[in-house]
RNA sequence: GGGCCCGUGGUCUAGGGGUUAUGACGUCGCUCUUACAAAGCGAAGAUCACCGGUUCAAUUCCGGUCGGGCCCA
């Protein structure tokens, strides 16, 4: 017995920053232990990092994800795999270009298109570093020397060249469709960039008259579209119009270049209720027109060009802007006293996220992924790979159960891949760029190696070389990829499609996909259908899908709500002395939260002991500090406690002279490390980290501690030798969820880390474990009995109680119970 | 508006047709015992969201309602 080895009284924010600090700067060790070897003949485990979109800020939600996502690939280090944990960025795609604009007060079509991508570049180079910082103060174990972004030339590369390989297959083909447009930006847009405004909207009743001359009322607020109406439905059990269904209607207004009437017909998407209950469908004034145009496989037409003007088909109204022609279809139709009535209604219409402006439907030639075709064969691949949680998987299958079209990939946008694809003069040929080369065809000519395909048949022509000549002047496709596109490529990218075939022989299909339930209608499934289309393979082994983070009410954070908590505030509490406080808005009033010191330590044990993976989890500073920071005191101070004893100098073989104590620790200990393993094996982190807890601050300080005490200051060796047997041990298991407190300890204790364990800690014991491990609950029981019962009698824990016998089955132990509680006969 | 997921003491959580419903934190009470008051021990605290149904028996299975969430309109 001597001083503590470990000086620290506890465990401190200032403390964790200082290791941290050591742990990240020297690059040389942190290589040593993190950085990915593919040549080191172990198993390879590739995690697909979600490659995180820059914006300013990164939502704790998220932070606490990215955690998790480390716990993994540092317990399938300890499990003894090499892993690759890649890091990466996601920086393509509009928020950047918005950001810019908003920075500059200008629109992007108002720049240079090559200096508008320097500024994007820019400015997300600052929001990236203060990532990096993020990542490396939650504790992320990346392979930071090999990042990636999904916007340099090499990344932008391969997703090229996956285009083209798509494409020469067949897979993506380019097509006039409908899409969501922007007339006032002039862009097309996603899905995902419409949002929803409450705007006054005039619902117009409209009297139609069937070629036979039955008036028909008709409620519309896109009277404009009366030109692109393609067919007019009822619900077929609306009794009130079966007698229309067949007749043709003529078209109230004045149009240009087509039929003056269309047909009635029934369709299920009828809402009875709204206006008459008689619908007119035109290309095309919202999605429902869309899948109605399709599903009657009815020619739509073009009532809108790019700049949002009515074309010549809506004759009088031909050249005007769509509002200026709604006012004079209005006046027109009144004129021709066939508006019955006009309400003023509050009406949710579809409009761009940036603008604000109203958004159209409109045909464009755009490139698709074709996908419907290969979804039965997706549901095979799908159940090659495990699911975490096994439920989570329903997002996915729900959402395959609803797709019907194919996925729209080219955006009218900039800061985004290019589609890598250039136009022979005459149009019918196209020229693609040779493999892993990145093109940007709107400024430059194809590059060497170039080939040359007839654009109609995909069939290849000769090279680019020889044929340029015959080709005119090629005109190089402006659009670029939507981000999915992209993103979509990650595990391939990062474990070795295109780059290194021998690892992605070995490294495919990828170890495991963490990433959050919100994006398994994109990330995932876009993921897993690039797998199939190109390999005709699962994509993954594990997929990983958790919850959100929420407020302390289990709400969304957001900004509108006020009720966000920032990653930083929450990982620096306590760090030179500088409490927490949050203030956010509840459901009824705004509360103040306050922690004194939280730190990434608690804050990754937290996630992983608090929250099951795959449910929302809400995040409250105070309870993460309330209910996990003890957890570290306790641990440390079972650590220095030990450390004043000395180390054993061979902790490998089990020692002689173990007591009945000790051999009942030892088994314990044996069966919670296994239950510890198999939830790393299992990528079952809340059971390893439950695990470990609870052995750690309950059955081994309270029980087995107190029994060998005295034991251990009379210097027993075998008492040590368990003591330190266990510690280190746990500290090796424990390293995934807290690697710089596990670190600290190990070092200073055991002159080596546990962040770099690579083998699971494996206790061989040479006796009978399981008579012991059933006798665990009787000892716990037994001692809780006595301590009771001393307070019952007013005695203090460390006087001598008379008269208590211990039970027949704990015979075993009797020495060191009767040390323990100085029971007197 | 539609689809799907979730709903166990104040908070988080285990479990799952028959249990005295698990544990942790917090609360309250007691105790400074040669690692730890940032500790230890104990106690109180739950009609298992609500309403129906199936069953000898439902917190568990089924249906609906409400609340939260995700995605899509």
């Amino acid at each position: 017995m001597g001083t503590p080895l470990i000086e620290d009284k506890r465990w401190s924010i200032d403390l964790e920053k200082r290791i941290q600090e050591e742990h990240y700067s020297d690059s040389k060790l942190y290589n040593d232990r993190y950085a990915f070897n593919p040549k080191s003949g172990k198993e390879i485990f590739v995690v697909d990092t979600p490659p995180p979109y820059p914006s300013g800020t990164w939502h704790i939600g998220a932070v606490a994800q990215y955690s998790m996502i480390d716990v993994i690939a540092r317990s399938q280090r300890l499990l003894g795999k090499e892993v690759f944990f890649p890091w990466g960025v996601d920086r393509n795609g509009i928020n950047i270009e918005f950001t810019v604009e908003k920075n500059t007060g200008r629109k992007m079509k108002t720049f240079d298109r090559t200096e508008f991508l320097d500024l994007c570049r820019d400015t997300i180079e600052e929001y990236t570093q203060a990532m990096r910082e993020t990542a490396a103060r939650v504790g992320l174990s990346c392979d930071f020397d090999k990042e990636y972004l999904t916007d340099s030339d090499e990344y932008r590369g391969v997703s090229q060249s996956i285009f083209v390989d798509l494409f020469k297959r067949g897979d993506i083909v380019e097509d006039l469709r409908p899409n969501i447009y922007d007339p006032v930006e002039g862009t097309t847009i996603a899905d995902a960039e419409v949002e929803r405004l409450q705007r006054k909207t005039k619902l117009i009743d409209i009297r139609w008259t069937t070629e036979d001359g039955l008036d028909v009322i008709i409620s519309t607020t896109r009277p404009e579209l009366i030109c692109a109406c393609g067919i007019v439905v009822v619900h077929p059990d609306d009794e009130r119009y079966q007698h229309l269904v067949g007749k043709q209607i003529v078209l109230p207004v004045e149009t240009n270049g087509r039929s003056k009437s269309v047909e009635i017909t029934t369709h299920p998407s009828v809402k009875s209720d709204f206006g008459s209950g008689v619908l007119m469908v035109c290309s095309f004034g919202d999605q429902n027109d869309v899948a109605v145009f399709r599903e009657l496989g009815l020619s739509p037409f073009q009532a809108i060009d790019l700049d949002g003007n009515m074309t010549d088909i809506s004759g009088p109204y031909a050249g005007m802007k769509v509002i200026e022609a709604r006012e004079k279809a209005i006046e027109d139709l009144n004129s021709a006293d066939r508006i019955v009535n006009i309400i003023e209604k509050e009406q949710d219409i579809p409009v761009s996220e940036r603008g604000k402006n109203p958004v159209e439907i409109i045909l464009l030639k755009e490139w698709y992924v074709r996908q419907t075709h290969i979804q039965d064969r997706m549901r095979e691949l799908i159940e090659d790979m495990e699911f975490h949680p096994v439920r989570n998987k329903q997002f996915l299958l729900d959402w395959m159960d609803n797709i019907s079209i194919d996925w729209p990939i080219s955006r009218r946008r900039w800061y985004h891949t290019e589609v890598p694809i250039w136009y022979s003069e005459d149009g019918t040929k196209i020229i693609t760029p040779p493999p892993g080369v990145y093109v940007q065809p709107w400024r430059e000519d194809p590059p060497a190696g170039s080939r040359v395909l007839q654009r109609d048949t995909r069939e290849e022509v000769g090279s680019w070389e020889d044929l340029s000549s015959s080709l005119g002047t090629v005109i190089g496709e402006e659009k670029v990829f939507d981000t999915w596109m992209d993103s979509s490529n990650s595990n391939l990218y990062v474990s070795g499609y295109l780059s290194d075939p021998d690892l992605f022989a070995k490294a495919f299909p990828t170890g495991i996909r963490p990433q959050g339930k919100e994006i398994v209608r994109t990330w995932l499934y876009y993921t897993l259908l690039k797998s199939a289309l190109l390999l005709d393979s699962p994509g993954f082994k594990h997929i990983w899908i958790d919850g959100l983070g929420m407020d302390p009410w289990g709400r969304k954070m957001s900004k509108s709500l006020g009720n966000g908590i920032d990653a930083n505030s929450v990982l620096e509490c306590g760090a030179g002395g500088r409490t927490g406080s949050w203030k956010i808005r509840g459901p009824d009033k705004v509360v103040n939260l306050r922690a004194n010191k939280i730190g990434s330590e608690c804050f990754r044990l937290w996630k992983a002991c608090d929250a099951q993976v795959g449910d929302d989890f809400q995040i409250n500073p105070e309870d993460i500090e309330q209910k996990y920071f003890g957890v570290l005191t306790k641990l440390f101070n079972v650590a220095r406690f030990a450390s004043q004893f000395p180390v054993p100098s061979n902790l490998e073989n089990l020692t002689d002279n173990l007591q009945p104590e000790d051999e009942w620790i030892l088994s314990e200990f044996q069966l919670v490390m296994s239950r510890v393993e198999q939830g790393w094996k299992e990528i079952d982190i809340y059971t390893a980290a439950q695990s470990l807890k609870n052995f750690a601050t309950g059955v081994l300080p309270s029980h087995w501690l107190e029994m060998v005490k005295s034991r251990l200051y009379d210097g027993d060796e075998a008492a040590a030798w368990t003591l330190h047997r266990i510690v280190r041990d746990l500290l090796d298991a424990f390293a995934p969820i807290c690697p710089f407190f596990s670190h600290y300890l190990s070092s200073t204790l055991y002159n080596r880390s546990a962040v770099e364990a690579d083998t699971f800690p494996q206790l061989t014991l040479n006796f009978e474990t399981e008579k012991w491990t059933e006798l665990t609950e009787s000892v716990m029981f037994f001692n809780s009995e006595v301590w009771k019962m001393k307070k019952d009698q007013g005695l203090s824990l460390n006087s001598e109680i008379v008269g208590l016998s211990i039970p027949s089955n704990l015979d075993s132990l009797q020495i060191s119970l009767t040390r323990m509680h100085k029971l007197i006969d």
